[in-house]
DNA sequence: TGGAATTGATAAACCGGTATAGCTCCCGAA
DNA sequence: TTCGGGAGCTATACCGGTTTATCAATTCCA
């Protein structure tokens, strides 16, 4: 017999729908004699759930969501994404949750998402990322009453549930570290200037800098892609005083940047230091590597996961999970200045 | 109201359940008068169907999956994965049909998913990716009646659907542009020997070098990384008579390829030309920019997820269509050998 | 004009689970 | 000896759609 149903476990162990339901289940109404009886017996008729006809049943199903509006152009090179949706992956694998996963082009389009979504029932909660100041979705997804999870962005004010990790910190440590060096004008090539985490390390450059004696620290802002990274620093290389060190807020800015240093003839990391805000095989790639900030991004996926399980398990406590701070890993574009 | 049923809408319409079912499914059955009330209601109370209720009733559930089976670290790097998925969604979004995607460890994984995604019912079919020479998914998704379609690999005997481009052609197209250049000396650093298309571009080098009257052209085969693109290359360009011309089957190799060629001090293009076979915005990075074949990696998906809906739709023929040729972008990595 | 075919609709079964009311037995306490 | 109560199980309603059998009203044609 193809694809048992649970009504043919009941007629096979000679006990009712109900009592193989509460057996497969694992809650009470069943002797443990008769449980142990139907799930072998469901064992050897390889029996699996129907997922539509639990979902129907006990609206739940066991799916969430995840949107990411960026454009697929630049997506593709961000390793950040695949192993944040590898880490997703994991901590929703335990529960045996499916993921969806859509790449669309703006926010607009990922809010009508979320409501084709809440209206279908197709998922139990989403993730969400690349948070904005005054995001639109944290109105949207609480009037939709749909449980979520933040990724890399507090909450803030009881919102929604997050899982962050300290980027001011992560900034203060490399503005210290190159400072360290013996570094005084240090530029800092931002991504998009209403993501919050943008915001963050721009507000941690502007902090430190009279701390550190710093003569010059601007923070400029892009729209995270190769060419307007590549743009910024053809200005930056170009003014009379340029800074001695640059601290890209992406990998693929930061290779683009040192591409236009090479293109000008400025010697990294001899005559400019270079560092990225993100790891992965594309600064370890270039000649020579760049020093990065490592993050545990499939960690962070992991954890996003477990607490948007929890949210949907509990919808009435907000929780907030710090990450561990990330660990700047020094390389070949670092050096004092000369 | 919250969340109207069909139920709801009939009551408004003073209709039954199954007159509204008729109506809003465009079957006959109802007069052309009494759709457009009930259009026109479920349109006021925005009523959307319950995904799961009809894939319960329908035994549809307008949900298609695609598992990847590469190690998370390399995965993030590929553009192409992106790009396919955007592509794949934009030819599903059409019937709002949703996507199921997963990165699992290895093909045995991967088989496992199939299975698990059959007897729960969560699928009407799946997109399959990376074919190999006698691939077991193909036996296994045959045995589990699972519609499929293949995306860059020919089917083959009837067995699966697919979509795929003439990797043999494209071959050849690189071979004979660096042939013409006046390069005798090729080598190929080609993928893991086990995929299909690994295997088609092999064939088309060795097939093709006695016309062309390449003195050597050997094709080398690695696991796709990074790493191992670099130790390839550093092996070819110790040789005593190196090659003036190095052909990678992926854009992530020939960058690593490059770094090598610098740091031996080989210049590019004057001693040595690059070409990748597969265009990202990681080749226009690089200094020099690579040449590289460009495909429509987007509209890739796209078909694919057009043949899938069609092979779900009526699973007896097997569609087997051709996309475009590939074409070849030139750009600052080639030239004729010193 | 009468019987057959067609149209437009309804009621009810069904998909495969979950949830719940209720029934039967058995045990222990009053 | 009776009654309360819990354990163990059954029967059944239900989730929100789809589908089929049925039926009344109309149209068609001989």
């Amino acid at each position: 017999m193809a694809r048992p149903t649970i009504a043919d476990i009941a007629t096979r162990a000679g006990v009712s729908k109900g009592a193989v339901s509460f057996a497969l289940n694992g809650r009470p109404g069943v002797s443990d004699a008769t449980r142990e009886r139907i799930l072998k017996i469901a064992e050897q008729m390889s029996w699996r759930p129907h997922s539509a006809a639990r979902a129907l049943g006990a609206s739940r199903v066991d799916s969430v969501g995840m949107v990411i509006a960026r454009p697929a152009r630049t997506l593709g090179v961000e390793p950040f994404f695949a192993h944040l949706l590898s880490g997703v992956q994991s901590g929703l694998s335990a529960e045996s949750i499916s993921l969806q996963l859509l790449i669309v082009e703006d926010t607009a389009a990922e809010i009508e998402v979320y409501r084709r979504w809440t209206s279908e029932h197709r998922v139990d909660g989403v993730i969400l990322v690349d948070l904005t100041v005054k995001d639109p979705r944290v109105e949207e997804l609480k009037a939709l009453e749909l449980p979520a999870v933040v990724i890399g962005g507090r909450g803030g004010k009881g919102a929604l549930a997050s899982v962050w990790a300290d980027d001011r910190d992560a900034m203060l440590a490399i503005v210290e570290y190159l400072a360290a060096l013996g570094h005084r004008r240090i530029a800092h090539v931002a991504g998009t200037p209403n993501f919050q985490h943008t915001q963050r390390r721009i507000r941690a450059v502007r902090d430190a800098a009279p701390r550190l004696g710093l003569l010059d620290a601007p923070s400029l802002t892009t729209d995270f892609s190769d060419a307007e990274g590549a743009a910024i620093t053809r200005k930056l290389l170009s003014q009379s005083s340029r800074p001695t060190a640059i601290v890209y807020d992406s990998d693929v800015m930061a290779v683009a940047g040192l591409g236009v240093a090479m293109e000008m003839g400025v010697s990294v990391p001899g005559e400019l230091s270079i560092v990225a805000f993100d790891d992965s095989i594309l600064t370890q790639l270039m000649h020579p590597a760049l020093t990065a900030l490592s993050r545990d991004t499939f960690d962070f996926g992991r954890q996003a996961a477990e607490v948007l399980l929890e949210t949907i398990a509990d919808p009435t406590t907000v929780i907030n999970r710090r990450t561990p701070d990330p660990v700047l890993t020094v390389r070949e574009s670092t050096a004092p200045p000369a």
